[in-house]
DNA sequence: TATGAATGAGACTTCATTCAT
DNA sequence: TATGAATGAAGTCTCATTCAT
């Protein structure tokens, strides 16, 4: 039931993690605990379909434009997913909270997957096509810290630091974002 | 009671959050849970107490460095933040992990300092000093910039990424965190 | 459906009572629930037919026997008779376990027909016919008495002294039992 | 606490085994859930101290007569037993009833001790001791036989024959009770 | 000051039963 | 007649917190 992964998102954004008990999450999607427990057979299920969920949709934003960076220059392709990265974390900001702050990564809630480790692959296959344009030799570690690097700013920035959020804040945010990593991919000034 | 914070931290290493009760907790620590509401208000600021303690034990280990940093020229002050980092994060790596993806960033633990927060902080007064060094503009950002990618890179190397944490493979892995930095501060080629 | 009740059986030798729900037996019925309240208004009623089906097997092999028993003489028939009480807890004797351990004789399940009381009945026209060769007075409780050791005899080895059922162990436990109940019926020596 | 062993004790008697729920049992011993579980580690186990309960309490009035058999010749013995096994079931026979037709005897509550079985151990001591005045080979045997025999009779007795219980009934019931049981040791006539 | 028995709200989950299709 | 999604009461158990001793 789609109802309740929606509902215990909703929950999880409007109360927190404490007030997102199966019978509450039952009502506020307007089925029975019984339904709940017809279509998921445990609440962590339901946090997992959540997380899921959420990480589906900010794949789909972010999908795309991972897709047409194989064409792009690196400094392009870096920009471009600096930009994306951005987007990604405008996909229900409050949800992406709750779950990276407020669900514990434990039991069956760990091995959810990050945007990031995704993106990183994605983008590890990119380096590896514009080799020659890179100075970096070991094209893993340098997807995990581009990947890394980008995702951390954008993540810390929009949860820490909403002044750094703002239209203007954010252009200039993503401007040294993208300078820290095509610097890095380049490689050091002669 | 310094039993009772190092009881806490000791089950949640060494059992988790879910079993770190307060009963049990006063147990370990060799107490009553009576006494340990005579010290602690509840268990959030028990759980408070034990993150502060383990914040100051890595603040021990990055203050010294950060001291020293001002007299260095920019490309040794990076590789010794990022040198600091890794080793801040060797400072009971396990119970690191249970505060970052277990302990709930809720109520009274929302607020919890952040190490990258506080050497970001200091790092901003070491670019004032070298200001002439770097080719950034708004140092603000570039702390926050810097701060948050060594912090983030060694943080889930130490966490997510084992097979970058060999010896050999640390060393590459502070040698490109380092050159990111740096390459970012220094400003663009050309 | 008898398909519902040899699924409610199979489950209950199989799983035990608490596995025994009703959506359980109906999916192993191949059948669905609202099926199964078709044909039976409660779960007790499934149990029940259940019981009762199990109570018609053993008297099916008991029956025979039972109606043989009047043209023989008294050590002859109490050996059948024990014989018999023998073979009936071969009948799917872990079904018999359930039924008489697991299964709480409360509500609609009270009055299950036990083996035992038919066969006393029957046993008691028995003794009337050969009131001559008995040393007993009350035909009536010499029935329950003969009945009732006889059961309990059987019973309790086949569930809780698997030693005393080899085939060589059961059978002196069959000699044994018969001598005790002959002794009783022939009455006191000298 | 023993006002729960007792509260339990109570409605098991009074309401049956459905209706002792945890929260009940602790409403009706006067303490709450919470303090049920500080004694009890569940629900099976508050049971279990209730079937021990009463088995000790039977146990009581058994222990004396069977210490005392040793010293009496067969007859006496076997009449000593069976007054005792009567006896037995005047403890509390509603309890009884609950005990060992609703409860199921499943997970922790199998291996709940019968009182035969203890008593069929300790007659085997009895037998040894006057072998020489039966005509048993096999006392183990020969102890399961009597022990089991005398439980169920007056077991059934009590449980489901009401009218075998009357004062004069039960007298009726001992002397039968008592001549199977002595007819079987001291041997055939003749 | 220390103790720890007691509290009780509330969490998760199950399952016999119903009823619209 | 068959289906099976839906129901929701009720059960077991946990644990942060209190307070009389």
């Amino acid at each position: 039931m789609d109802a309740l992964v929606e509902a215990t998102a909703r929950i999880l954004v409007d109360e927190g993690l404490d007030k997102a008990s199966t019978n509450r999450i039952a009502e506020r999607a307007g089925v029975s605990v019984g339904s709940l427990y017809q279509y998921f057979p445990s609440k962590e299920a339901l946090v997992i379909a959540v997380a899921e969920r959420h990480h589906g949709e900010i794949m789909q934003v972010v999908s795309d434009a991972l897709d047409e960076l194989v064409s792009l220059p690196v400094e392009a392709a870096v920009r471009r997913l600096v930009r994306v990265a951005v987007d990604g974390h405008g996909v229900n900001p409050q949800l992406h909270r709750v779950l990276s702050e407020e669900v514990p990564h434990t039991g069956d809630l760990d091995g959810l997957r990050y945007v990031s480790e995704d993106a990183g692959r994605r983008f590890r296959d990119y380096l590896e096509v514009h080799r020659d344009e890179v100075a970096v030799e070991d094209l893993d570690l340098a997807a995990f810290i581009c990947a890394t690097s980008i995702e951390s700013l954008t993540h810390n920035a929009v949860l820490h630091r909403p002044e750094l959020c703002s239209d203007e804040a954010v252009e200039r945010l993503t401007e040294e974002a993208s300078r820290l990593v095509v610097g890095y991919l380049k490689g050091a000034p002669g």
